[in-house]
DNA sequence: GCTGAAGGTTGATCGAAATCAGGGCTTAGG
DNA sequence: CCTAAGCCCTGATTTCGATCAACCTTCAGC
């Protein structure tokens, strides 16, 4: 049992080692021992896009890191209108706390990679280490601001102002050719258009037609419907309506 | 120092006895001798409608309890478009853990009174009390849960569903004759028109023809601009659309 | 009393985005 | 090869809610 002498030396599980969440995310709160321990009740799953997730047989009471790709949550009304309340990147962490049925829909938006817990185990470590817990709370108020910045954009912005704040939103957060305060950037979207339009509260003609108006005025360019690059972020900022919200 | 000993005594501060905060918010997650230190720190706040909390120098650097009324907290573009992103009821927490500055203003839209504490005293005790960092992460989640609900009215219901689905918000929320799963019910507008169109992401003008058409329809009735009369709560649910979200 | 401001209602008009409709491109499968 | 299904784009038309405007009520201050 080399690999466990291995685990054992290093301190720290060695399928954490390179992972992302274990260095920006939940993971990163707990001690080689927690790791370790948790490590144990982890598998990992690879998901096709378009596939659900809460509500799926294999990950239902999971908990989840995203290790890459895009999670959608969605929410429906039940005449079919529908909404993206939500998006996960890695390293987010997928799931709710407190609550068997959440409301709330999850599903891949592309290829999705994942590191899932029981349930059990989760909450085995939300009772034995506060600093998890910490952690927990440190994203869920990332999700809420996020979310309201969100409702901003649904309640007040205009359908061009929509499409141009969700580009610069991707691009800030996918991983992609830039550099925080770059210049430019070059992305994929993660999603189709009628997601898109989910997201922002509008249609997907809307969305198409908008997409064209900023490709007209050169403000990006786009290949095959999905790759986007963006020459100016400060052009496609000067789109996204009020710049951002006024602290007072 | 008779008082002194009937707190000794008791073991809870006299002032948090009777307080909402500690049956149904943050503080019931403490121990008698944290809520004793705590409340040592506190500080008791009447704010009058129209004043604003965050960003106002009594209350900077400052958590709160909402004792009654309601806080709305709201994000603006810098052109001046406004979204109501958050009502606080009783015995809601107020501010924001983690971050010096939020982008969000928090403004009393109703008469208010807090029970606020130091920032420091608060983050004390995040550290010595892990089920109090349990108890924020569950009002985060809530809080999260609500902005989520929110983003699908503001993003994909009509406005006579906005303004039903807001009434009824406000029926659930607010101390009203209602029973949760009352026939009718009879409440105070917490706000003006004008709030409500920036809580719903529409103009005053909808809002007060919303109003009026719910009226004509006999859904409700309105005494004096602000009490709301609602006779049959499932009339007025069938007015906010899909009824709620879908869990798969 | 008068005056002005703030909040609310209602009507007329306009415009942004939804809806309806058609067509192109790519991909999977027979 | 052809066909069908997805996804995307674009044009024509309609509609919902914004905008512009007028007026009412209440209330505070002179």
């Amino acid at each position: 049992m080399t690999l466990r002498q291995d685990i054992h030396s290093s301190g720290i599980p060695v399928l954490c080692l390179p992972c992302e969440a274990r260095r920006r995310g939940v993971c990163g709160a707990l001690e080689p021992d927690d790791l370790a321990q948790l490590a144990k009740t982890s598998s990992r799953h690879n998901i096709e896009p378009g596939v659900e997730l809460i509500g799926d047989a294999e990950a239902v009471d999971c908990y989840s890191n995203v290790l890459s790709g895009v999670v959608k949550l969605t929410k429906s009304l039940s005449d079919g209108r529908q909404q993206i309340v939500g998006l996960q990147f890695a390293p987010d962490f997928l799931g709710r706390p407190f609550k068997m049925k959440s409301a709330i829909n999850a599903e891949a938006a592309t290829a999705v990679s994942l590191c899932s817990f029981p349930r059990a185990a989760i909450e085995r470590m939300m009772k034995q280490s506060p600093e998890f817990v910490h952690r927990l709370l440190k994203q869920a108020l990332n999700e809420l601001d996020e979310a309201r910045e969100w409702m901003v954009t649904l309640g007040r912005k205009t359908a061009p102002e929509k499409v141009a704040s969700f580009l610069l939103m991707i691009a800030r957060n996918i991983d992609s050719n830039v550099d925080p305060a770059a210049m430019s950037a070059c992305f994929e979207l993660p999603m189709t258009r009628a997601d898109i339009s989910d997201f922002l509260g509008i249609t997907n003609e809307t969305v198409s037609r908008q997409l064209t108006s900023l490709r007209m005025d050169g403000v990006i360019r786009i290949e095959n419907n999905r790759r986007v690059t963006v020459d100016s972020m400060s052009r496609l900022e000067r789109r996204c309506g009020g710049r951002g919200a006024i602290a007072v």
